[in-house]
DNA sequence: TTTAATGGCGCG
DNA sequence: AAAGCGCGCCATTAAA
């Protein structure tokens, strides 16, 4: 048995199965199996019912008070977890389209979550990188493996890639470790050598924790507050994940806000111009809009502007835009 | 038929 | 003792 599930009972996730299938044939099979069932299940079964017979669209509830940190969050039916990892899956995103004459266009914030980490943090490192437009995953290798970026191999950006992600979430040297197949000891020297280059985000991290634990709660860019509750438990491991959301929360919550000031810019905008655009989609850091062919170069111009312009931050933000026929090409 | 718990997995 | 944040929904199982 490779690992339990929080009841005790034997874990068949994907982790386990992907490790099973380096010695045995069926566990491939049935990570194949449940791949295809959970897009048919969920989406290819689904959506077609969920049509609205006056409008001949699927409508989603955006949900205003349900995340802690602030996101909104779909549902009935949730447009916010649409397959786009697998080629398979991109096919079901292809089937969202823009009615004749339109087109449909996305723009999604670029590394969001790190950039609010360099403007919460003020490291000036991480946010020297972001200035420079670099590459911040091959920046991260770059100075955890002491070489030249542009000697950066695809393992060590990889691995970087990885890290950024972990201390976004609060990620431990054993997490490091297991997501990364290696021993706990190089997993603890990478994070070690990380909080070392970029000493502006370990005392971040740090000074998160003790607000979280003396006040309570901890703060968005914009002042909302999300309670740390756990973060005094008397149980360690209830207290270790109060403190990890408590991480988490700045960067997401901070996100959320920026984006619900995008979205009401961008509502003020379409109005001043009296442009027939519709935001139909919010996807976390991806704004999606229905545009008349007309409008076109105009939107897909001041869009990612209004996205970048919603505050402004100790490092530039950036928001990448697509057109397309459906949402996987404009993807 | 509905409700709740469980394990699992789609997305950011 | 657990070990990576935030969601919603699926199938299955058991019980109301």
């Amino acid at each position: 048995m490779l690992k339990k599930t929080p009841s005790g009972a034997p874990s068949t996730d994907e982790e386990v199965l992907d490790r099973l299938a380096l010695d045995y044939p069926l566990p491939r099979l049935i990570l194949d199996y449940r791949g295809l069932a959970k897009l048919k299940g969920t989406y290819t079964d689904k959506l077609p019912r969920m049509v609205d017979a006056k409008t001949g669209r699927v409508h989603t509830r955006y949900l205003q008070a349900t995340a802690v940190t602030g996101r909104l969050a779909s549902s009935d039916p949730n447009l916010q977890n649409i397959p786009v990892r697998t080629a398979e899956g991109r096919r079901i995103r292809a089937c969202f389209v823009a009615p004749p004459g339109h087109a449909l266009v996305s723009a999604d914030y670029s590394q969001i979550e790190l950039r609010i980490m360099a403007h919460l943090s003020r490291d000036a490192g991480l946010a020297r990188a972001f200035a420079a437009g670099e590459d911040i995953h091959r920046a991260t290798a770059a100075e955890v493996f002491g070489v030249e970026p542009a000697a950066v191999t695809a393992e060590q950006r990889r691995y970087a890639k990885v890290i950024n992600f972990g201390l976004i979430y609060g990620m431990s040297a054993f997490g490091l470790a297991r997501e990364l197949g290696i021993e706990r000891a190089a997993a603890q020297g990478f994070i070690d050598r990380y909080f070392a280059r970029y000493p502006g985000v370990a005392r971040f991290m740090e000074e998160t924790r003790e607000t979280a634990r003396e006040r309570g709660y901890v703060e968005t860019l914009f002042g909302r507050r999300m309670w740390a509750t756990d973060i005094r438990s008397g149980n360690a491991a209830r207290r270790a994940g109060a403190e990890r959301a408590a991480i988490n929360a700045p960067m997401q919550g901070s996100a959320a806000d920026l984006i619900k000031r995008a979205m009401i810019a961008l509502a003020r905008w379409l109005d001043e111009e009296r442009l027939a655009a519709k935001l139909i989609l919010q996807v976390h850091d991806e704004l999606v809009l229905e545009v008349p062919e007309r409008e076109l170069e105009r939107v897909r111009g001041r869009l990612p502007e209004l996205m970048c312009g919603a505050a402004e931050l100790a490092v530039p933000l950036v928001a990448d835009v697509g057109v397309g026929a459906n949402w996987d090409e404009a993807h």
